[in-house]
DNA sequence: ACGTCCGGGACGGCCCGTTAGT
DNA sequence: ACTAACGGGCCGTCCCGGACGT
């Protein structure tokens, strides 16, 4: 059926964008069903495991997406300044778009689920895990010795996520730029190249 | 009324680490009301806000606690690396203590009340407010150029947010230190003492 | 579904008799639910718009339920004085038997709802409305010229409305059974036939 | 204290307003200290009975203050016609003023109490007893037969009564004038002077 | 399979009318 | 005379299954 698969589909897109914006707990499964304009009883079909795998699926398809946008801005032929204004233009771009409401994709659910529900906080865990594969991969192209990839990329991702928050709560994409910034000449000067 | 101010001390206290671990919808008044051993009509009496107010205070509270402490750790005549470690000891013990359940005191609010109440996302956003403001203080005072502080304190405050969020989520203090470690270098890099 | 209509249909009849006894503030949502051994997501199922809508439908259905029985009391080929007896009887006699507990169907909740929810105190005056309707149809019936008819069942109801209450206020069927003699003859003079 | 008796007196008129647009259960202590402006402890103080003394001196008091103003409009001199339309611009003039708020200040709590507090119930039917009784005497003043007053009286108060609440509910004064039109002529037609 | 209706309790937060303490 | 504190109840909505019809 493509009616199933389709109504399957904008469940989790709805679902993703509300939980982005108020989190697992402060999302109602009501609210997504009219959100989506499906019917009631469709969420059990698709999703047995009610809420939490909505969630879990929502998360792991967000952050799939948004990886890929990421490998995108930092792919070939980009160097580091370039590929990181690219990233902060994206996100600060829907942070304003959304009026401060759409942050990470990820961190609102990650912060309500890091207590809980323990295959949503996994769900995070790997959303996290995949962009820091995205980030080791970019740094070392871009010429960052092998042994402080790692670390930088965990240095890059945190700072970025820390900046959406700040940027969120406070109503002003500053933070973000001023991390990008940072960011970008940091990894410039880890660079051999 | 000694037992008045304690109960509604207890209340806060109670309040703010639920808060902390659950955010704001996870966390119930109810729930609130049994930790703190407190009778129903105790809340609504001495937050007549309801759990808005509770929460504004509680976040109020308990980051200006906070403050206190990382304006200890970087007091006079420490260099950066120690003081960041002071920090990254005291975030990362509680992480560790709670079983990676305690991040944050904000964050966790912060990310649900972005979306919806405003008053919670001031006093969230007040809260890191404060937070840069002594950073800031304390990078002058390691002879970090003036114009270079407020960049450099987001940076800072910005990593360490997104470093908890990262341990939190994936049960490992790895990203916290990582994230310490490498602002310890910028900021001494960036001294010209 | 039998089972989905008759739970609605019980629902409302025993809301109907709680809000004809106690108004719609002194009836509380669970009292109905506890009476119609309904759990609560039944009502909320039936009636999304709450409470409001529950009394909007009560209301109606009650008033049409005794609608009908006035006309019948009123209907073809009796006098005023038998009418008016007939319609006292039923009144009363609910009032006795309930132990002065069930007057007017709609006054209580109307009293309630006339400051307060529009929609309710709406219904409230289509009930009247449609009581008033029938009055007219039955008074035209009954010889009284068709001018005096509109005035004439405003004092017909009017009368039976204040009749009820002080009845039931002060334990004693006398004011009822006054006032239908009362109107008795004052149609009789009326009616030229 | 004059300070004690002006509080008590304050909160009981307030009382009675909020009662008789509201009903009992429609209102809240909390609503009438706040627009009594007076300290929550005050009402326990004055009315150790709680909220049913309150509404039981509110509802004598109300029905005094009316009984007299119904005494003065069918006073010495008076011809029926005047003194009924006298009552029904004084009732019609307080339900316009209020948008059709006021109705009759003893109706509304007496349709929550008449099920519910006998002590409530009570005053109301005193209230009416009351009324009942200067409607008696005024009628025995305008020469209808002795025998004819009591009754007659009962259907005058009802009228009024029903004629109230219709036009409160259908927000048109029309119903109460015409029945104090009706129960004038009715009235006339009695006294054998 | 797919979708829908109906039902099921349990809490959600708020506010009630009330009583101790002083 | 009044502040502080108390529980219990309010209505609403939560997330979730069985039963039914297509």
């Amino acid at each position: 059926m493509i009616k199933g698969d389709d109504t399957r589909r904008r469940l989790l897109h709805t679902a993703a964008g509300l939980f982005q914006r108020q989190g697992y707990h402060g999302t109602g499964l009501n609210q997504i069903l009219d959100a989506s304009q499906a019917p009631k009883g469709s969420l059990y079909h698709h999703f047995p495991g009610g809420k939490e795998q909505v969630a879990v699926e929502a998360v792991t398809r967000s952050a799939a997406a948004l990886s890929a946008r990421i490998g995108d801005a930092l792919g070939d032929g980009t160097d580091p300044l370039t590929g990181l204004t690219r990233i902060a233009d994206l996100l600060g771009g829907r942070l304003l778009a959304s009026g401060y409401l759409d942050g990470c994709p990820v961190a609102a659910v990650a912060q309500d689920a890091a207590s809980g529900s323990d295959p949503i906080r996994s769900a995070c865990g790997q959303a996290y895990a995949g962009w820091l594969d995205v980030l080791d991969t970019a740094l070392r192209r871009l010429g960052v010795p092998a042994e402080e990839c790692g670390p930088l990329g965990i240095v890059v991702l945190s700072a970025i996520e820390g900046a959406l928050l700040l940027s969120r709560v406070q109503h002003d994409v500053g933070p973000l730029h001023a991390v990008t910034a940072h960011l970008a000449a940091t990894i410039t000067a880890a660079s051999t190249t």
